[in-house]
RNA sequence: GGCGACGUACCCAAGUGGCUAAGGGGGAGGUCUGCAAAACCUUUAUGCAGCGGUUCGAAUCCGCUCGUCGCCUCCA
């Protein structure tokens, strides 16, 4: 049984979709008017494991995720690189698939651009006019928040309050200061289409309301974004939807939390963030994920790059155990000696169920990765007991599996440790080659046959300073990137 | 001004009424090792911002205080 907290209601509710196990599910994109920045990827990171997890749990999920490629921040963007909205919008989408795909980020089921569903709008537009709760003003056309009952209700604001708080210049031409605007009138030299109201362009808010009918219908499951989109997207979206439809329009609404830096939102104004393709330079696309999977989705979470490093360190004792499961299993074989597997077999027993309790409460994904690590100790201590045979071999086969699965989930630890330590290489930029390594080992191994050890630690240290780690063990001499 | 969230060890972080307060990083000691590394073991919060209250029992519920942040404007 799975909870979820619904930023409707406030609370943790028993997720029960309105149509068996099928559920419908959309999350607020991006504007195409710039790079994406880790606050992005945490809304792309954060939906995509919710929707791992509840396919994992049988349920049929289909994923929309809108891109806005038309608004005011991609008119001003376009005027300011001299070409036009279409090339602005083009380009940072496609910057943002690029994203996605470097971060591991699964694509959704269906990814509407708003130019393609212009005339959807602008049904819906007049279906608000037509049951009074728009009025053409202009060339625009405005929502009238005071028609609809209910406006506030998911940001917990009223309308009273939003006036008195006002930190904007009103346009008196608005029945309501808080009126916002379905159509904008273009202007010259301003891309447009044609409508009933003359030429313009659709409000943010639409868009929303016309696609997600459109894949999902006028009623649907989940409905996500950042924290930030609550006030007023989101609640703007309802107002638009349900008085259009006069249905609920979504039946749970959740919302993650911000990246901070030095304790602030990360955002484009204060100046302070970082983009994705940054962070990619210097990080494993894992280690991103795994940062932003260790605190809870709806907290905030402060970037720093000790943090990052200290990710790094956790997906490599991974690894490390990986590797060693590795090589146990390629060697395993003989006399049965299965060690004491108690206290692991003790644990293997309800990992799963520990495992799926954190998910299914809230997708609590930083104490499923506590579940993870304590799985990843009790393996270790096994193997370090140094058994042998079928059974053992059995015992660690299945706790691999059980790595991989949960893993699976939260798309991490997917490779192998190959893929891993070349990955490192490459993302901390070690200037060493794989082949040149095994030649400084197989020098090393030269002195350690002569007991030449002030030799064979010269080369040791030569490596670290590198970069590399040497672990010297009964069968020969591996390697591993250095982290943190 | 209105509304809301958060404050758990040296750092990050889970835990929201009841066994010894997860997990990761770091520190100290140990086992192993030629020495290391990795791994494992022990240790590092009689206490969860502070003060009251409810309760047989609270980090967890309630009130107040202090501190930090967010939304109220485009924002993931």
């Amino acid at each position: 049984m799975i909870k979820l907290y619904n930023t409707m209601t406030g609370k943790k509710e028993t997720f029960e979709p309105l149509n068996g196990k099928k559920v419908n599910m959309y999350v607020c994109g991006i504007t195409a008017y710039d790079m994406c920045h880790l606050g992005h990827a945490r809304s792309a990171i954060v939906f995509d494991i919710i929707k791992r997890y509840l396919r994992y749990c049988g349920y049929d999920v289909t994923h929309v995720r809108n891109i806005t490629d038309i608004d005011d921040k991609i008119i001003a963007r376009a005027a300011k690189e001299k070409i036009s909205t279409e090339e602005v919008a083009r380009k940072y989408t496609q910057e943002y698939y690029n994203d996605m795909k470097l971060l591991g980020v699964s694509s959704a089921d269906i990814e509407p651009n708003a130019t393609d569903h212009i005339e959807a709008m602008i049904e819906s537009i007049k279906t608000l006019i037509d049951k009074g709760y728009a009025y053409p003003l202009d060339g625009d056309v405005y929502f009238e928040v005071k028609k609809f009952e209910g406006y506030g209700k998911l940001s917990g604001k009223k309308l009273d309050d939003l006036e008195s708080g006002a930190r904007v210049d009103v346009d008196n031409r608005k029945k309501h200061p808080f009126d916002f605007a379905l159509w904008k009138s273009s202007k010259e030299g301003e891309p447009f289409w044609e409508s009933p109201w003359g030429k313009g362009r659709p409000g943010w808010h639409i868009e929303c309301t016309a696609m997600s009918s459109k894949y999902l219908g006028e009623s649907f499951d989940i409905h996500g974004g950042g924290a930030d989109l609550i006030f007023p997207h989101h609640e703007n979206e309802i107002a638009q939807s349900e008085a259009c439809t006069g249905k609920l329009f979504v039946k749970y609404w959740m919302h993650n939390g911000f990246i901070t830096v030095d304790k602030e939102k990360m955002s484009k104004s204060l100046g302070n963030f970082f983009t994705i393709k940054e962070i990619l330079e210097k990080y494993e696309p894992e280690v991103v994920r795994y940062f932003l999977l260790s605190a809870h989705y709806r907290s905030p979470i402060e970037f720093s790059d000790a943090q990052l490093n200290e990710s790094e360190h956790s997906i490599d004792r991974y690894y490390t155990t990986a590797l060693r499961v590795r090589e146990f299993l390629s060697h395993t074989g003989g006399k049965d000696k299965p060690g004491n597997p108690n206290e692991l077999q003790g644990l293997m027993d309800s990992f799963m169920g520990k495992f799926t309790g954190a998910m299914n409460d809230d997708f609590n994904t930083a104490s499923a990765l506590g579940y993870l690590f304590e799985l990843i100790r009790e393996l270790n201590k096994y193997l370090d007991a140094k058994p042998s045979g079928q059974g053992a071999r059995e015992v660690v086969q299945r706790v691999n599996e059980m790595l991989l699965e949960t893993g699976g989930v939260l798309n991490i630890f997917n490779k192998s440790p190959e893929e891993w330590y070349s990955a490192l290489i490459k993302v901390k930029k070690l200037a060493l080659s794989e082949e040149l390594l095994l030649q400084k080992i197989e020098l090393r191994k030269a002195a350690r046959d002569n007991k030449d050890w002030s030799e064979a630690d010269r080369v040791r240290d030569e490596l670290y300073e590198q970069g590399i780690i040497l672990e010297d063990k009964p069968d020969g001499t591996s390697w591993r990137v250095r982290v943190g």
